[in-house]
RNA sequence: GGCCCCAUCGUAUAGUGGCCUAGUACGCCGCCCUCUCACGGCGGUAACACGGGUUCGAAUCCCGUUGGGGUCACCA
């Protein structure tokens, strides 16, 4: 059958260049930045570059909110690049569709070899033909119009009619060495010629991605299993660049796997959990979303899963990816962000904390009380949206703070409010000796179970039946605030 | 329907012919720790889709079946 001789990129070390290249559509999808991040870390492993580019041929759907957040995204996560949008390089600009000119360009150079050619078919008249032939209309286009004349050309355009361009592609298999999947082979006549060119001259993503791609230099490319099949096609334009001399050589493809939700089906743009933001609103910290979404089809070793980023640059190799589809599990998700929460110096933590908290942090005061009680919910957290029900009770007034209904005590608290209540005024105010003094005379002399004994204090001074340990919180409530509390639950029983 | 991809515990994976009576993590269950919730510790549950080959030996290689997914656009 014999493949069409393509020269594929030999690149192996810094000479590696990858690229992200997204359509700013919608809200960044968590599968969209599964694959920024293996070619981000693809090129930091191998010194090569990472450019960032953005597909913005579709003026109908694309929206610059979205580039924005595409932007936001890999900042957030700490992505970088060498080349791309808001940044600039030698083969600015970075998006498609400020390089109309450029396309151009290579389209007449196309056309002039011979390689497109002017389809004036509609898409009704080609599944009428397809019908009238006998043919299954699934079966597409069916390249009739490649040897038109220029009479019948004449003919279409007296019509009125503009043509698109099709490229002429070649009427053998076509194959790669896919570099998660191994070889893979699409035999002669598994697709037709397909449209490059609107007839209006806008070109379309068929055309300009492996235009760009070659223009760029780009030797790996590292994107989603959607686009496997229309790969082969691709190489096809490339075999058509090269003879042009505007590409010198065919990328290395390496297609990786659907990161699904929920079933067996792909995680939907529709579905909260594939927005990115939504994750990060929760309180993941890009230390452990960027962990678990490495997980997605790889793994750095066979007995550990949690990784800083420093160790996934050292490790990650695309031909270890699996090609098997993924699904996005939030549970294991939540566990790895949690690991790195704990991770965080925690001064780190507490500074982190801040935007999570809803404006409960005001001044200096502020600041240093939520370092101090920092230590008491760091280990008791996975995302750092669970920080404002935890320490909320801190930052409220007194005659402000409400008992949730749920943590209300039974028929002990009367007694254990009104002990605590003499007891406290004279200790000293150290966690130690506040904990010593309350076992005294609750658990010791009063022979209190210590769940019931505490939890109406719990309850008095954070108004809620989960809290951060218990006489750590009293202490750093400070006396006042602390009896004062205890006085109003005693006083709502 | 044609073509292509995929197939290990519920989930993510380790495994590249013998180290596998299949390892790890999350989840789930039990126990310990314990002022709540967590963290931590210990133990348990649970998988090679099926059928043929090849081989002294197969989760690992080959073929087929089944199942899932993708793609066949003048979207990207």
């Amino acid at each position: 059958m014999g493949l069409v001789p393509a020269p594929f990129s030999t690149a192996t070390g810094t000479d590696i260049r990858v690229r992200f290249c997204p359509s700013p559509t919608g809200t960044p999808h968590v599968g969209l930045i599964r694959t920024a991040l293996f070619n981000w870390a693809y090129a930091r492993h191998t010194g090569g570059k990472l450019i960032f580019r953005i597909e913005d041929t579709d003026a109908e759907r694309d929206s610059e909110v979205s580039y924005l957040q595409l932007i936001d995204a890999m900042r957030w996560l700490n992505l970088d690049w060498d080349e791309g949008v808001e940044l600039g390089g030698p083969h600015a600009p970075y998006r498609q569709s400020q390089r109309t000119d450029i396309y151009l360009g290579v389209i007449q150079q196309l056309k002039a070899a011979g390689h497109l050619y002017e389809s004036f078919a509609t898409a009704e008249e080609i599944e009428a033909r397809n019908v009238a032939n006998g043919r299954d209309p699934k079966q597409g286009y069916d390249n009739f119009e490649r040897d038109l004349t220029e009479v019948e050309r004449g003919a279409y355009r007296a019509e009125g009619r503009q043509p698109a361009l099709r490229l002429r592609v070649p009427d053998t298999d076509l194959g790669f060495d896919d570099l998660v999947r191994g070889e893979i082979t699409f035999p002669a006549g598994s697709f037709s010629d397909f449209v490059v060119v609107r007839p209006n001259g806008a070109p379309l993503y068929t055309f300009v991605n492996p235009v760009d791609d070659a223009l760029m230099g780009i030797t790996h490319v590292l994107r989603g299993e959607d686009l496997l099949s229309s790969t082969p096609r691709q190489i096809a334009l490339y075999t058509a660049l090269i003879e042009i001399g505007v590409a010198d050589f065919v990328p290395r493809f390496g297609h990786l796997p659907y990161v699904l939700g929920e079933g067996n089906k792909k995680l939907s743009k529709r579905d909260p959990e594939s927005n990115l933001f939504h994750h990060r609103d929760r309180g993941f910290i890009p230390e452990g979303l960027v962990n678990y979404l490495s997980l997605l089809g790889w793994s750095r070793t066979h007995d550990r899963d949690v990784f800083s980023i420093v160790e996934l640059v050292k490790a990650f190799d695309v031909v270890d990816v699996n090609p098997n589809p993924a699904r996005f599990d939030v549970k294991k998700a939540e566990s790895i962000n949690g690991d790195h929460i704990r991770l965080l110096p925690v001064n780190e933590f507490a500074r982190r904390l801040v935007p999570y908290l809803g404006g409960l942090i005001k001044d200096d005061a502020d600041t240093l009380l939520l370092l101090k009680a920092a230590p008491l919910v760091q280990e008791r957290m996975q995302l750092l949206g669970e920080a404002q029900a935890l320490l909320s009770f801190l930052f409220t007034a007194d005659d402000a703070l409400e008992f949730d209904a749920d943590a209300l005590p039974g028929a002990e608290g009367a007694e254990v409010l009104d002990a605590a209540l003499t007891v406290l005024p004279g200790v000293e105010w150290t966690t130690e000796a506040i904990e010593a003094a309350l076992r005294a005379e609750l658990i010791e002399a009063r022979g209190i179970k210590p769940r019931l004994a505490f939890g109406p204090l719990r309850t008095a001074i954070s108004g809620k039946r989960i809290s951060p340990p218990l006489f750590e919180s009293m202490e750093l409530l400070g006396r006042e605030s602390t009896l004062a509390r205890l006085a109003k639950l005693r006083a709502a029983l």
